[in-house]
DNA sequence: CTTTGGCACTCAAAGAGAAGGAGTGCTAAG
DNA sequence: CTTAGCACTCCTTCTCTTTGAGTGCCAAAG
C-alpha cells in the first residue's frame, strides 16, 4: 500500500496542498512553476500530478481544473510531509495573554480556552469538560434545602465543582449532615471518583454498613451525588467561522453540521478518541465517521491535571485547514492548561 | 399618524401578511383572490394594495413583484390585527411533556426550555439566566480549598446555584468558617441579594463590625462571594433553525447574525428590555437597535419565581415569524416555568 | 362612487448560445 | 528525463432573448 515517493513528488504534493489551503482553488501546474523552490517546467510538474493522482493522493475536479488534495492526500501530508515547528515565543504570549486573568473557575477557564483557539486559529475551538471518573476527590459539602431536598456541591482536585439536587427519605438533622461530611472529607480525599465508587460499594456490603445508619446514610448520599450523568460535554466557542469557509458555502452542508455541533454527542465521540493518545490527534474527513464531518477535520491533544489525562481539547475546522499552524497551537493550548489546572488551586 | 384602515383593507393586509408568513414569497392580487374569505377581483384587491403601499404597510420588491409586509405591517399585524387564541391542551401536554424529567436544577431546567423553545416554534430558543440581584437568598456554604483559597457556594430561593472562588488573606480555621456561614445563613436568608449587598454596607459601617474580627471576616467574604459578574448569561438553541430561513441564504448577512449570537450581549440587552413587561412582548427588526439584527424579530415573555420577575425567556427568527402560534407557546412557556420554579425545590 | 375587465408596461428570472480561458494529455524533439 | 507545442475539454462568464407574473390606469358596468 505505502509505495514510497520520491522526494520530487513529495515537494510537488507538499506545494500543492498548501497552494490549495491558501487559496481554496484546484491548484494547476502553471501556478506551480511559478512557486519558487519547484524549478521545473509545468510539463514535467503535470507529469508528476498524474501520478499523484494516479496514486490517490489528488483528484481533479474536471479536465480542465487543476488538482486538489483528497483526503489521502492530507494524510499523507499530516503524517509525513508535515514538520511541525515550535511555535516562538511571541505567538506563545499571544495566547497566555488569554489567561491572565484572575483567579477563574476551571468552567471558565475551559470556556476561555474554547474561545481563544477559536479566535487564534480562525475555525472553530472545542473543550471537553472533564469526566467525572476522570477526576480526583477532594471535598464534598451537603446544603440542606428542604426536608427531604439536600444539595450536594461536589469538587474535585482540578477545581470543577458540581452541584447536584439529591432526595432523600429521611430527614437528616444538621448534625447528622455534618457528621456525614466529615466522614466523607476524610476517607475519600485524594482517591479517584472511580476509586470512591469501588470503595462505597465494597463498605456497603460489609456487615458494619447495615448497623451503622449514618454510615448507610452517607454512602447513599454520596454516590447519588457522584453520579456521572453528563455524558460528556463540550464547550464549542466560534461555530460562526464556518460561515466563512467557501467550502461549506452549500447551506444544506452548512446547516447539517451545525445541527451535529448543536447535538454535541458526535463531537464528544471525536473528542474521547484523543483521551488515550500523547500529542496532538489529527482526524481527518471520513475518518470522523460521521457523514455530517465527512468534510470536517480535527485537530485534538488531550490536556491533563495532577493525575492523569483530564480531558481534551481543539480545532475543527473543513479538511482544507492549515495543520502547520494550527497544530503547534492546540498543542500549546493543551499544555498551557494542563498547566494552569496544576498550579492553580492546591 | 395613526390612520384608521378599513375593516376591508385590515382583513387584505392580513391575508397578505399570512399568504407570506406562508411561503416567503411575495404576494400578488390574483395570489389573493384565490384565498377564500376576499371576494374581491384582482383590480379591487390591488387598489387596496396600493393604499396600504402608500400608507407604508407594504413595499413591493420590484414593479412586477408582488408586496411584502414592513416592518410598519407586521407591527400592526401584531398590535392590531392579530388576536392570540388559548392553545389546547393537547398542545400544553406537547410542551410539558419536555419537563416531566427528575428533578432538575434551574439551569439545566431553562437550557431545557430554550431547546423545547427552539424545536416546538422551530426558531431559535432563548432563555435569559436570571441575574443574581433579583434573586433571593437562601443558603451559603464555604468550602476551604487551601489556606488562602475559599470555595463561596450560594443557593437562591429559586434553587440556581452559584459557585465562587474567594481569596483571603488570613487564613480561617474551619471553626471560623462555620462560624461565618452560621451567622450569615442566619441573617441573610430570605432577603434579595439587593437587601443583603445594602445590609453589608450599612453593617460595616457601625462601629460594632470594625471589633469583631469574625464579623468583619463574614461580611468580606459575602460580599467577594455575592458579586455579580455575569452580565447576564442567555441559553441560546437551535441556532441552526436560522440556516433554514431563505431569507438568510446570503452567507454574510447569515455569518454576521451568528456573531452576534455568539456575543450574547446583544441578546442579553434585548432580554432585558422584556424584565419589566407583564406578558408577551414581541420586537420587530429595527426595533432591536443593533443593525445586525435589523432583520430578526423576538418574542419574548418574563418568568418568575416565588417573588418578582426572574428573567426572560422567548424566540428569535426572521421578521417573517409565525406570530399566531409562537406567541401562545411563548407565553405558555414562561407560565409553565414559573410555575416550576415555584414547586420544584422548597 | 365602487367594482371590474381589459390592456399596455415593467422587470426579474430563466434559458440559450457564444466567447474566453485555464488546464490537461499527448507527442515529438532536445 | 525534460520540455515546448498543440489540440482538446469543459467550466465560467457574458450577452441576448424569452417568458411570465404582476402592476397601474382607464373606461365601462353595477
Amino acid at each position: 500500500m505505502a509505495v514510497k515517493l520520491t522526494d520530487r513528488s513529495q515537494k510537488i504534493l507538499e506545494a500543492i496542498i498548501e497552494e490549495y489551503i491558501a487559496t481554496a482553488q484546484p491548484v494547476g501546474s502553471k501556478a506551480l512553476t511559478q512557486n519558487q523552490g519547484i524549478k521545473l517546467s509545468p510539463a514535467s510538474v503535470r507529469n508528476v500530478m498524474a501520478e499523484l493522482e494516479e496514486l490517490g493522493y489528488l483528484v481533479s475536479p474536471h479536465t480542465s481544473a487543476g488538482r486538489i488534495p483528497t483526503e489521502k492526500g492530507y494524510r499523507f501530508y499530516v503524517d509525513t510531509i508535515l514538520c511541525v515547528s515550535e511555535m516562538d515565543s511571541r505567538q506563545k504570549d499571544r495566547i497566555e495573554l488569554h489567561y491572565r486573568q484572575q483567579g477563574l473557575q476551571m468552567t471558565d477557564m475551559l470556556r476561555e480556552a474554547s474561545r481563544t483557539l477559536s479566535s487564534i486559529s480562525h475555525y472553530t475551538g472545542l473543550v471537553m469538560i472533564p469526566r467525572l471518573k476522570a477526576t480526583i476527590f477532594r471535598h464534598i459539602e451537603f446544603v440542606k434545602l428542604s426536608p427531604r431536598l439536600i444539595l450536594a456541591v461536589f469538587v474535585t482536585q482540578s477545581g470543577l465543582v458540581q452541584n447536584k439536587l439529591v432526595e432523600v427519605d429521611e430527614d437528616l438533622s444538621p448534625r447528622e449532615l455534618e457528621k456525614i461530611t466529615n466522614y466523607l472529607n476524610q476517607t475519600m480525599t485524594g482517591l479517584s471518583i472511580q476509586d470512591v465508587r469501588t470503595r462505597i460499594i465494597t463498605e456497603m456490603a460489609q456487615e458494619k454498613a447495615l448497623y451503622d445508619q449514618l454510615m448507610r446514610r452517607a454512602f447513599t448520599l454520596s454516590s447519588a451525588a457522584l453520579v456521572d450523568e453528563s455524558n460528556g460535554d463540550v464547550i464549542i466557542e466560534g461555530t460562526s467561522r464556518f460561515l466563512e469557509q467557501p467550502e461549506f458555502s452549500d447551506l444544506d452542508c452548512m446547516k447539517r453540521i451545525v445541527q451535529t455541533f448543536e447535538q454535541k454527542s458526535a463531537l464528544v465521540e471525536l473528542l474521547d478518541r484523543g483521551l488515550e493518545t500523547k500529542g496532538v490527534q489529527v482526524i481527518i474527513g471520513s475518518e470522523t465517521e460521521h457523514t455530517e464531518l465527512s468534510d470536517c477535520s480535527l485537530i485534538t491533544a488531550a490536556y491533563s491535571g495532577k493525575r492523569g489525562t483530564l480531558g481534551t481539547l481543539g480545532v475543527i475546522g473543513p479538511n482544507r485547514m492549515p495543520y502547520a499552524t494550527i497544530i503547534p497551537i492546540v498543542d500549546y493550548t493543551a499544555s498551557l492548561i494542563s498547566r494552569l489546572l496544576d498550579t492553580d488551586n492546591d
